[in-house]
DNA sequence: TAAAGTATGTTGAATTTTCAACAAAAGGAG
DNA sequence: CTCCTTTTGTTGAAAATTCAACATACTTTA
């Protein structure tokens, strides 16, 4: 596990804990590290809600997939972030989401039962790590806040703009990069994929943005 | 306090607390009570992050409004429920939403730092309320992915339905109360309120569902 | 009770999105 | 380098949404 530490101290679940202690931590709590290649699954809808994931390397896509088949990026996750918490703190049977390596990636898998319940070692780091859980929903639930701004708009345009926007406030300049392609931009702004392109030529042709690949400019 | 002491035991924010502790955490939190007329604001948008809201009576929506006047409600929060704890446990400096009461009613606020902050007396109870809180807020992020499910689909009429049918689950029932009106109800699944209600009559001419005001029965 | 105001349903035109099909560009494997 | 695959851009037709305007039903209150 030593070998992660540097990441894990970036890791908002560890806040405020000294790394002798994190390691001591790791094995008490039965943290299990698992590999993923490209387009591999991590969680599957409907797998019980059991483990909290950190990503150690790589990025995870949290997706649901709906009956028909259209896919809604919910969120993308990078290294030292946290995923699938909300499942598991709340304690349901089972996830409504997906959970696929976007690239090869590295997770730590800790089952939420051993944060949430003192063990018999009595490790008392428990009220550490649910002070910080806390915090980590706290800031999921602002993003998601933030992706309903976006995507409550009505049309492609809106929807993209009130995206770029953030993503420039986010970045602290009008020039940025932002994590998805094409088809994953449009499943995360909910809009059909050709329309955001047509809508991206568009502004384009019009001077409002400067776009590359997946590096875009306002103008 | 003791009045509303009833209300209080039911909420998730107090669990696993006996009623005489209750009492005494309350001074202890600096806990006050508001009461708000039908649509007057309880917290408006840009406004500090600084209290957690219970709802003691009546009901509170929770709501986006953007530049150009369009509404999107993201929740309605009833008896006992609690709501703004993300801004306040996240510590971001002012809220992104705004909060009115949806009919008259009464909140107890409660400045989230007491909370957070282990105080003087040492009171002893905030591990509890954290533990109590961050399943709070676990469970508020279920919510939100509900939410998307339901807006991230791309017709008024799929909306329409995937609402429906999570509502008569949660009712347990084919029949049951929406807690919107039609202008309500349009801008929580993001869509236009004429063409909500042209689509519920034609989806009742079909004979897919029954609907007489707020009660909609599947059929 | 009447009047005024609010909520809901209806309609058609204008706008926008979705869908399908294809072309062009970019990237990867051998 | 070439072939193959994936991604992106473009287009037009079909479908759906939005918008505005109005009729009707329901509530509130004076």
């Amino acid at each position: 596990m030593k070998k992660y530490l540097e990441i894990l101290k970036k890791c908002a679940l560890f806040a405020d804990i000294d790394d002798e202690k994190l390691i001591k931590m790791l094995t008490c709590l039965g943290a299990k590290v698992a590999a993923f290649d490209k387009k591999y699954t991590v969680f599957a809808e409907g797998s019980a809600a059991k483990y909290i994931g950190i990503v150690l390397s790589g990025t995870v896509q949290i997706v649901q997939v709906d009956y028909y088949g259209n896919r809604s990026i919910l969120s993308e996750m990078g290294t030292a972030e946290v995923f699938a918490e909300a499942f598991a703190c709340a304690e349901i049977s089972s996830i409504p989401v997906t959970v696929i390596a976007n690239e090869p990636c590295e997770v730590m898998l800790i089952d939420c039962s051993h944060i949430l319940h003192t063990c018999e070692n009595n490790c008392g780091f428990h009220q550490q790590l649910i002070f910080n859980l806390m915090k980590d929903l706290a800031k999921k639930t602002i993003l998601f806040h933030q992706r309903i701004e976006v995507t409550s708009k009505r049309t492609t345009r809106e929807k993209l703009m009130t995206y770029l926007a953030i993503q420039a406030k986010k970045a602290g300049s009008d020039s940025f990069n932002i994590p998805f392609d094409r088809q994953e931009l449009a499943d995360y702004l909910e809009v059909d994929r050709s329309g955001l392109s047509a809508e991206i030529s568009k502004l384009r042709r019009e001077g409002v943005i400067k776009c590359d690949k997946n590096r875009f400019t306002l103008l």
